[in-house]
DNA sequence: GTGACTCACATACTGTCAGTACGTACTCAG
DNA sequence: CTGAGTACGTACTGACAGTATGTGAGTCAC
């Protein structure tokens, strides 16, 4: 009983033109099942105590299946890593769809990824066990290209809106700043007793900076140039 | 040869009142050793990467030394752990001394804060490893223990003197995200090619973040009451 | 001082798990 | 039909966290 039965689940194969092999469609298939399964028992267990014994029982296949597919553990994490990151970012995106404000695509953008980062998956496998596994350069790499990448935009328009001309270095850093300032407050929004109040509460203070920003924009304030010393910002 | 010899390094055992065993002093000692050869190499190479038997051969006792001082590898972190965390709070603390006026009390902390994240034992203990090896729970206790302690009164501090009359709730809440945007920040810093102009840009942000509030501050704008719907603040 | 007792380790072992070496069935091009 | 290569399965190894148990040096009561 029980010959560990590879993948199937190929329940209706177009007898339509061939653009893929059956063994081909096969061997996706397993490695679909592998990185789901590997995602559900990460968000449970985390990394450590996820062993690739349990994962390959899960998916119905052994280790050569693994080790034919992934490098190692670490390189299935990062399969599951990247997933889960491509579609938080897609939900951002789409949350900011139709914004056309920069405040406002702000404030968009600043409630979709409070919701994603709710998400038991994204918050074990990216924010908890991400930078630890993959250690800090890798995890920067990832994120530079995914959620940062979109928050980047966001901080430009905004601070573009205010009228200030801004180099790329203090913008990389202000994005930095508000990329922390999020994360941070997502997670003590999805650590909340009342997660929805706590939201509410994160985006106001977020809101109530924006309009710091608004406020000294109307001032017509400069924005600090720390390239030149501190004591004159104009002659 | 070389029998594990067990600690020494008792050097000046007075002979004036028995406050201590000889025997306490010993077991402290090889505590303490433990202790530091395990910072040593979780700084180098992370949690996962540094064995038991590496740590008892820098600190020249066996496994059986280790298992009487600590419950296992987990618990070992968290003494290294705490230890680094704690010598951050008092770095912290220490630049805060002297500071009277809120705004620059927030800007002195920031500024040391900026000093430990450059740490490597900080970075990659704490930052790193800690939320992964302790779990985020215990994590967070430790934090709201530590640093983040320190940042909750700076942030009441210059709340407060900007008038406003706030919440518990809300004070959280702006803790989290300054809390989160100083980590980021201060990682940002600490990868940076040039530590000390990154630095300067962190300040200079964070200095035209608080300025916005000190802008809202002097207009009268109030502090939004997430319990209330939402009044316009805007023009 | 001398025995009883306990603490602070050392030694030897076990179970678990990531990773590897190698065999094999199945598919597909020619 | 056949050789080749893919997609696995099987069996094993080394490393490592944790445990069970032994032991000798302090310490203390008398």
């Amino acid at each position: 009983m029980s010959k560990p039965a590879a993948a199937r689940l190929i329940s209706k194969v177009p007898s339509v033109p061939r653009v893929t092999s059956r063994r081909a469609q096969y061997s996706a298939s397993t490695k679909r099942a592998l990185i789901d399964v590997a995602e559900e028992l990460l968000t449970e267990q985390g990394y450590s105590a996820t062993s690739l014994d349990q994962i390959v029982a899960g998916a119905r296949v052994t280790k050569g299946a693994l080790y034919h597919h992934f490098s190692g553990k670490q390189a299935l994490f990062e399969a599951v890593f990247e997933r889960i990151e491509a579609e938080a970012r897609t939900a951002i995106q789409a949350g900011l769809k139709g914004e056309r404000d920069p405040w406002r695509k702000a404030q968009a953008g600043l409630g979709s990824f409070l919701d994603v980062v709710q998400q038991p998956s994204y918050r074990r496998i990216v924010i908890q066990d991400g930078p630890s596994v993959l250690g800090f350069e890798r995890f920067r790499e990832h994120e530079e290209r995914s959620t940062f990448a979109t928050v980047v935009e966001i901080v430009r328009a905004v601070l573009t809106a205010g009228t200030w001309d801004l180099d790329e270095e203090m913008l990389q850093t202000f994005t930095r700043i508000f990329f922390g300032a999020m994360s941070s407050a997502g997670e003590s929004v999805a650590t909340s007793d009342d997660p929805a109040m706590a939201a509410l509460r994160v985006e106001a203070a977020i809101g109530f900076i924006l309009a710091g920003f608004q406020s000294l924009a109307a001032a017509g304030v400069p924005m600090p140039d720390p390239a030149r010393p501190v004591t004159d910002t104009q002659d």
